[in-house]
RNA sequence: GGGCGGGUCACCUAGAGGCCGGGUGGUGGACUGCAGAUCCACAUACGCGGGUUCAAAUCCCGCCCCGCCCUCCA
């Protein structure tokens, strides 16, 4: 039974999707003005995770994330750049999924855009102020927020306690300082749509309200996103959602930890962020992946250099135990009669090992949790492998398992093209062109002729001069195995 | 000030009233020409001060420290 673990209730539930099978996912997306950095990253694989492991457990998942394309911060930094803004953050859209889609994450059934929604948000503005929920003040409407009895219930606030943080502009064309914009009149030279109160645009929250009930319906099961979201961003989702249809929004709201860069916060100002693509190149995406999924998803995480560097060893010990059962495994129907004790154990165990993963992640996805079964994995696969040259089949079989578990958790997917990357990368180093695998291949013969000949002088250093090039040699009796590292 | 979540072995993380958490790193052993990989073993722990309890890292109280949110940050 999953149980996850509810914002609204702040305690974990039992996972009841509305029709049975399916479930629906929204996740808030990202605003669009810059490179994604790696906050985004541990955010989205926290949902990625999230929908593999429903995925996992047989339910169809319908994931939809938008893309916030009209925003303060976008019009600031096209009008810098002198571009239009739409162009300008449809750019940075574009490489924001490329990298999310480097990082391994599988895409949402849909992106939609807010610029590309602005009728639908008009209509739901013009119900809450026909329903007397917002009014309107001078081209700009405002949700009034007294009107909605459950406001704060998301963030657990009192509706006094907000008003006390409440910050009011000069000038301002709310009422009460705890408003918020649902529609704002457009100042010269911003992005602009007509609508029945002024050419202006839609306020941040509304698209999410908009987009999420118009492709999953009301209510839907999950909603997602940062908890720097809760407030008040879901908490006004809920608002006009609520007030709009007059019935429940959402059924679970999950949200993930904030990352800090070595304790401190990530921030401009600081000037710790880092780009995905930064993390990407120093660390590669699946030692980012296992980084995040070492850590519960509703916990902080801390990147550090000591911390990716312990991940980066801990998953090289898994990736050797899939590759050496890629080399056993053989095709064919498993029978257990041609399987003898020690086989038979270990087949057992692998059972007792997935039911523990099984559990952990059925424990609001508990993924350091999870992580354990795959050692536990690696280290009962070592064992009998050291043993005996275990039957092709449960081979297969056992591999199979380990790569479904792993999979939930976005690791050790098919990475041949960064192999292959790497391969290139070593070659053009070499000047090689395109031959790096057969030279490397081709010292290794010598190699072993040089073993043979106990001339371990030209063998050592051929094999420390290799592990220069980022080729770590592995000797196995007579047999050289090498591996990109 | 208000809301929320934390402080666990050298490092990174789970857990949760009593027994074994896992990983990285370290040490010793087995294996190996060596290295690596692997297995076995060992060590180091629960922010501070009180309390409850036969028993607390886990519950309660107080304190210290850290992070996030409090109008447009995932």
């Amino acid at each position: 039974m999953l149980k996850v673990y509810n914002t609204l209730t702040r305690q974990k539930e039992p996972f009841i999707p509305l029709e049975d099978g399916i479930v629906k996912l929204y996740v808030c997306g990202m605003t669009t003005y810059s490179d994604a950095h790696i906050g985004h990253a541990r955010t989205y694989v926290a949902f990625d995770i999230i929908r593999r492991y429903l995925e996992y457990k047989g339910y169809q998942v319908f994931y939809v994330q938008n893309i916030t394309d009209i925003d303060n911060k976008i019009i600031k930094a096209a009008n810098e750049a002198g571009m239009d803004p739409l162009e300008y953050s449809a750019n940075y859209a574009k490489r924001c999924l490329e990298d999310m889609n480097r990082l391994g994450i599988k895409p949402a059934n849909m992106y939609p855009k807010a610029s590309e929604h602005i009728n639908d948000m008009i209509k739901m503005i013009e119900t809450l102020v026909k329903k007397g929920f917002a009014y309107v003040s001078n081209g700009d409407v405002y949700f009034s927020v007294e009107k909605f009895k459950d406001y704060g219930r998301l963030s657990n606030q009192k509706l006094d306690e907000i008003k006390a943080g409440a910050r009011i502009e000069v000038g301002d064309k709310k009422k009460k300082p705890e408003d918020f914009a649902l529609w704002k009149e457009a100042k010269p030279g911003e992005p602009k749509w007509k609508s029945p109160w002024s050419y202006g645009r839609p306020g941040w929250h509304i698209e999410c309200s908009v987009m999420s009930s118009k492709y999953l319906g009301v209510p839907f099961d999950i909603h997602g996103g940062g908890a720097d979201l809760i407030f008040p961003h879901h908490e006004n989702e809920i608002a006009q959602a609520e007030a709009c249809y007059g019935k429940r929004f959402v059924n679970y709201w999950l949200h993930s930890g904030m990352l800090k860069v070595r304790g401190e916060k990530m921030s401009k100002s600081i000037g710790n962020v880092i780009s995905l693509r930064e993390a990407m190149e120093k660390w590669g995406s699946e030692t980012l992946r296992f980084f995040f999924a070492s850590y519960h998803y509703r916990s902080p995480a801390d990147f550090s250099e000591e911390a990716l560097k312990n991940a980066e060893n801990a998953l090289k010990r898994l990736r050797i135990v899939k590759e050496n059962l890629e080399e056993l495994a053989e095709d064919g129907e498993l029978s257990e009669s041609e399987l003898d004790e020690m086989e038979k154990s270990y087949f057992k165990t692998i059972g007792s090992i997935k039911k523990d993963f099984e559990q952990a992640m059925d424990d609001d996805f508990n993924t350091p949790k999870a992580i354990e079964s795959l050692f536990e994995f690696a280290k009962e696969t070592n064992k009998i492998l050291m043993k005996k040259k275990p039957n092709g089949k449960l081979c297969k079989y056992a591999l199979n398992e380990f790569k479904k578990m792993a999979n939930v958790l976005t690791l050790l997917q098919e990475e041949k093209s960064i192999e292959e990357e790497a391969i290139k990368k070593i070659g053009e180093k070499y000047g090689l062109r395109g031959q790096a695998e057969s030279i490397i291949e081709k010292l290794i013969e010598i190699r072993k002729k040089a073993r043979k000949e106990k001339n371990y002088k030209l063998a050592d250093s051929i094999r420390d001069e290799l592990k220069k090039a980022g080729i770590e040699l592995e000797d196995i009796g007579e047999d050289t195995k090498w591996r990109i590292i």
